[in-house]
This record gives structure tokens, sequence and C-alpha cells, in this order.
DNA sequence: CCGCCACAGGTAAGCGCTTTCCTGGAGACT
DNA sequence: AGTCTCCAGGAAAGCGCTTACCTGTGGCGG
């Protein structure tokens, strides 16, 4: 691999000097002296060590990411906003999956730390556990000591800057369409138990309904993984324990859209017999059939939003915003059917 | 941000002994020392400095991926596989997204570069671009020059290790899926010109359709965006110019779900009158409604064979797999109708 | 004609780390 | 007791780069 010396050599001038041409340093350089450089460049292939200069020169100019998952359509739209907004900053992203794993995370912030990357953002639901959240709040305040930035999408659980969907709003107006269309047996499945972002959608549900007198049970509530196949073998349980319900909430629109699947597959009519709901609108959900009713978030927003804040100097204090959620009608929900 | 000398002054001792300490280094160290190192290192939330440790001791770890865009759900596949191999190999992953510019290939290849990835991954169509092509070229010789290793997948026109999807036969299987069924008026609905995949995916087609005495005309191809949108507004243009057509090809599933969307808007029974087949088979294809005809593509594991072939020390001489692609049938296409 | 200033270019320090090589002390052996 | 060996720990070089600082030259004014 040629160096900075190499270049330097073959042009027949300093370190300096190639240095200063190479990076359009503000030090005037003769014409003829630019131009052997750049040949000694190009002859060579050389590209600088980005390693020694972030030694030489600690500008941090890449920005970490954690997220459970960029293949999960949920955060392939945070991570597009997180990207476009980086991008515009002339940002370089690192992406790392925690594939929902607390180790993990906390071994990535570890390393993007070691990176010195400028900024964190840790996008995706946050754990019930305690032990864990101390753990993370102590490592990102000590990377925060030392001038980096931090931001986090839909985490209770820090003290710092974060974006936050509504999700127990959303809940909530989905809760109330249900309430609203004759709907009083509704399941739902859900996300993992250990997800802030299940329980807070479960509790937006479950205020919702009580509200309106028809208290959500807990043995119309299954667990089970945030994908298709989850919700899939959720709802079949769910079927099976429960045969009289009317509507079925899932608590995403990838565990919608294995319930949509399964209920096809035992010919159960949609929205005739049991309605279905998803939630976070990502991009499939108007495109399966029935077409889904979901809650809206803004997904791209939300990333653009966290980047924008992680790039952003650090306020006097903490900011913190909430993203409206909406709630999208389309043909998976309908009225309740008569008794 | 703690350094090194930090840890070892607290601890009283030199950075030798305390960088051996930290790294686990062979060399022994006094049980005593060793503690009171570590003890520094936690006071102190001592996290060495990546950069400076490369420096020090050129160990590349870290491989590089530039993929069209993390978002699509083929290259969120593909990039599941990468990441699976990287993992198991402890490698981190930098994640790069061209959006399909080539330009921005280029600078993200130099990044890399100077980043020292100890690979790089490109993943995706190539362009028909002679130039673009040979300066790319250019790029990654240089970078193998200097023992750098490079995989591409789905590329004609690297020299070098590749994995390639059987793009061609897998589209020779749709086509004559299609003549078998009795499909003589068939569209197609393609990504856009300038991409490899397209043409190769065309070609495959073509063959097959010629071969039964059915060519495929020019007038009955549309090109567009490979996505969503795209296959939708080119299923708009096809029908309306030509209204006869039994069966609509999408070059990629995206496209399909898009041309599902325009012919339920249009309320063209699928596959009654129309039938309509994807390609790639990515994750919802079979949950649309109804479900994708398609041609599977072992995504995944495109992934995860580039990424081992670019862990691997380099062959003697290039390596090419073709993965092979499969006909998934499903419900969307049916025998064409009669006349 | 001499001295000073301005400025292009070079020298070298230093970023934070690893690792080779060296040192000094303890134990072993004669 | 003296010499040799062994080994834990430290000193220092060096990874590739940037940049503060220094040097030597040419142009200018007095």
């Amino acid at each position: 691999m040629a160096t900075l010396a190499d270049v330097a050599r073959r042009a027949g001038v300093s370190p300096a000097t190639a240095s200063r041409v190479i990076n359009g340093s503000s030090k005037p350089v003769a014409e003829e002296l630019r131009e052997r450089v750049l040949r000694a460049v190009a002859d060579l292939r050389y590209v600088p060590n980005a390693h020694a200069q972030l030694l030489a020169r600690p500008q941090r100019s890449v920005v970490g990411v954690i997220v459970h998952d960029v293949s999960d359509p949920y955060f392939a739209e945070v991570t597009r906003g997180l990207q476009r907004v980086a991008t515009e900053h002339g940002r370089l992203l690192i992406i790392c999956n925690s594939y929902r794993d607390p180790e993990r995370e906390l071994e990535y912030v570890e390393l993007l730390r070691a990176q010195q990357v400028a900024a964190l953002i840790l996008a995706g639901s946050g754990y019930h556990d305690d032990g864990f959240t101390q753990r993370l709040n102590e490592k990102l305040a000590a990377y925060e000591a030392t001038g980096g930035r931090v931001a986090v999408i839909g985490r209770h659980d820090h003290a710092g800057d974060a974006v936050m969907p509504a999700n127990e709003t959303g809940a909530q107006l989905l809760g109330e369409e249900l309430v609203r269309l004759g709907h009083r047996r509704i399941g739902v499945i859900a996300g993992p138990r250990v997800l802030t972002t299940t329980t807070d959608r479960l509790g937006g549900l479950r205020r919702a309904l009580a509200e309106h007198g028809c208290p959500l049970h807990d043995d119309r509530i299954r667990y089970a993984g945030f994908d298709r196949d989850g919700g899939a073998a959720a709802t079949a349980e769910l079927l099976d324990a429960a045969g009289d319900l009317t509507a079925i909430v899932a608590l995403n629109d990838s565990m919608a859209v294995g319930a949509l699947a399964e209920l096809r597959r035992r010919g159960v009519a949609v929205p005739g017999r049991v309605s279905v709901a998803g939630f976070d609108d990502m991009p499939i959900a108007g495109d399966v059939t029935p077409a889904l009713t979901t809650v809206r978030l803004p997904l791209v927003e939300l990333g653009s939003r966290a980047m924008t804040l992680a790039l952003e100097r650090a306020g006097d204090r903490a900011r913190v915003e909430v993203l409206p959620a909406e709630l999208v009608r389309r043909a998976s929900v309908g009225a309740a059917p008569p008794d």
C-alpha cells in the first residue's frame, strides 16, 4: 500500500507538501509541485490511510448506528432517514445489527466508541431489563463525557436526546376505531414482552378499550416474534383458544401479514368475520389483501430527526421529540359482524 | 478521552504492560499489576482507540459492503447473509448504499480502501457503462494489488471472485412456464435498462419465448424503476398500449407488487385475465394476493457465499459460483384465458 | 548595496497504540 | 560465592499522517 512518503518521494517533495496538496490545505503550493504530487498520487493509486488521518487530525466524521435489524422494513425505513441526513452532512454511517440481543448492543457501543464515531444512534425498542439499561446508560454516559453525541429512537430509558414515535397514542387511536366499529372481542398478537415497544402499544390499546368499557383480557393476548412467522403462529394460537374474536390487532405490520396469511389458510374472511389491524404502515401494508388498516408512524422522519439531533451541538438539556401517529383506514378492518 | 498512557499512569505501570494486559498478550504479567491495570481501565472507562490500534498493528478486520440500497428487500436479504458470515468470523461490517449511483459507488470504494477494510463486497447489478466499469475495475485492481480481497455479487464485469444468481436461467424457466400455460401475448415490466440484471433477465425470457415460437416484442417491454411504484407505472403504460396481454412478467417482485396493485385498481382479474409473475421471491412474495409466482433466488446464500469467498484466502484464480434459480409456482400465474 | 520581510517549502513532533529489544534482578548451578 | 540463565517489565521505535514551527530564498525599501 502506497504511503504519503512514497508519494512525496516520487514527486520529489516533502511529505508536508504532498499532504498539503492532497488535502487542499490553505497553505499555497507552487503549481508545478502541485502537479507533480497529483501525478504521483495517480501513478501510485494512492489513497490516504483514514486511520492515520484520524489519529493525526482527530476530526471525527463517521456516525454509528445500532438497529435491531436493517432488513426489517421498520428499520429499513428508519435507516433511510438516518442515511439521508448523514449524507447531507457528508457523514459515513456504520450500521450495526444487534438482532435484538442486548449483549451485542452493548458490545457495539464499545466498538463504535473505539472507532471514535462522532455520534451514536440507537434505534429501536428498549428492553425491560434494568440491569441492561443501567449498563447501557453507563456506557453511553462515558461516551458522552468525552464529547460523543447520542440520540435514541423510541427509547424511554435514555436520559439524552430522543425521538419517540407515538406508540401509545397510536394504539389508542386504533383501539377507539375498533370500538367504534362495534368490536368487543378483540385479540392481540404482540411482539416480545421484553420490548418496551410491545408494552407501550399494548398499553395504549388497553387504555382505549378500558375507557370504552370493554377491557382487554390477558388471555386474548399472545406474544411472539415481531415478524411475519411470529404473527402467523400467534394468530393460530389465538384462534384456537378464542374462536369468537371479531378483531385481531397485530402490534406491527409484519405480524399482521402473518395473521392475514393464517386467516386465509383457515378460510376466515377478513374483514367479514375477523378484522385485522397492523402497526407502522410499512411500505407493503397497502399492497397486501385486504390492504392493511394500520397506524402510520413517520418512519423515515424518525430517522432523519434523530440524525439531525445527533449532528447538532448538544443542547443545554435533553430534547425529546414525539412524532405523531396517524390511523390509516384501509380494507382489513370493518364493522364487527353481528353475533 | 482516556488514553492508554492515562491508564498506565494510574496503574503505575508502563504503557507496554498496560497494553499487554488489555490485549491479553501472550507475555505473562504479574497478577497484581494485571489487576491494577484492569481497575484503571474500569475507573477511566477506557476504550482503546481503534484507529491507533490499526495503525500500530495493521490487522484489518472490518469488511466493507456496497449495495444499492439496504432497505430494498433484495439487498436486505443478501445483507443478512453477508452479516451472518461476517459475524461468525468476528468481522464488523460497514454497509454503504450507493442508491444506484455509479459515481457514489466509486467514491465508496475509495472510502473503504482508505478505511483499510480487509475485504470489499459489491452487491447488486452492474451497469452497462464501459467507462464506469473500467474506472471501477481500476480502483478494485489497485485495492487488490495491496492485498485487499474483493468479491462481487451478480456482476459479470469484474475479473475476480464472484457469486452470480442464475438470472438468465431463472427467466428462462419462467418463460417456459408461461408458454406451457398457453400465454402468447406477454408483456414485461423491467428495471432500468442500464442495469445488467435487467438485461440478463430479459435475455433469458427472450430466449425461452423465442425458442417456443412466440418472440418477445420490444413494444411489450416497459422500463421503470426497480420498485413498487415503478412497477405500477410501467404496468399502467403497458396496459394502455397493449390491452390484450395475458401475462405480465415483472423483473423483480417489488415491481410485481406494483403491477398487482395497478391491476386491482383497474379491476383486472389476476390470474383470470392477466397472469403476473415476479422475480427474486422476496419474503413478502407469498403473502400478497394472489400469491406471487416468481423465480426464487437464494438471496441469503448469495450473501453468505460472497462473504465466505472474500474472507478466504484468494484462490490462485478467480472463483465464480453460480447459485441456481428455482421457479416457485403460486397463484398469480394461471392458464392463458381463451381468446 | 545592505538588511528586512514575506513566503514557499521542509523538518520534526506528536496523535495512541503495539511490539521488539533491552535491562536488571532473582534464582540455579558449579 | 560467583557466574549464568531466565524472565517480568520498561524504553523506545515506528505505524501514516498533519501541522506548528523553522529555514532559506527573493524582492523590496532605505
